[in-house]
DNA sequence: AATCTTTATTGTAATATTGCAATATAAAAT
DNA sequence: ATTTTATATTGCAATATTACAATAAAGATT
């Protein structure tokens, strides 16, 4: 069919794959990279330092802040967006945890 | 036009992405948790472990491999997957930079 | 109030992903 | 050698994502 089939799994695998998919791609990657960089963070910005077109640019943010990578705060008629640290958290907690595993059973296979 | 520019960006954004988006699918996150749950990994205990079919199964553990996410031997005609801890690293210390960050400018705006 | 600036939304085309039935491949067991 | 077991590939339909032009919305500036 062509639907993820969301319903099969937990959870938590379907909050940690919803932030790793909004990290899955390359522009919101760099936008990521430019919300930590600058103080200020405004989306016009953004548009400058990126080769992609506004509503391009727009689009990804609404992707990143429904996955809670980053949050906008309404500042006159620009908005500030800038990266939610829980959420980074919470995908770091998960990978320390499997890195953990791996390291506690040191590879019976492979 | 629905193309991804990659070209646009540094390769090291593009692979960071490349690995997020490998995880970006609660069924390869559910695998990469089965793989770390078992001692032996093979793809017809996942077949039974997910509510999936064989192929799909087989698609997304194709996925995980050429994200570099877990590596596979051949064991007679079975196969044996498992996580590749390299990969693993290198999101998570991606991760903790992008945290380290965040806590040294403990947020200008927002 | 008219205009400018900044961001969001809508509509749409191109492309990618998801899922599976059917089939192929290849080693193991009989 | 045939059959069984384990995994991969192909082909296809359904759905999602990516990108952008055009337009809308809403506060700021004149």
């Amino acid at each position: 069919m062509g639907a993820t089939k969301t319903e099969h799994f937990t959870s938590k695998q379907n909050s940690i794959a919803t932030i790793a998919k909004a990290l899955g791609h390359p522009a919101r990657v760099a936008i990521l990279e430019y919300l930590m960089k600058v103080d200020s963070c405004i989306c016009g910005d953004i548009v400058n330092e990126l080769p992609l077109a506004q509503p391009t640019i727009s689009q990804h943010l609404k992707e990143l802040k429904n996955a809670g990578l980053i949050k906008g705060n309404i500042e006159g008629n620009a908005i500030c967006y800038c990266v939610d640290e829980k959420t980074i958290a919470r995908m770091l907690q998960y990978l320390e945890a499997i890195n953990q595993k791996i390291e506690m059973k040191k590879l019976k296979c492979c």
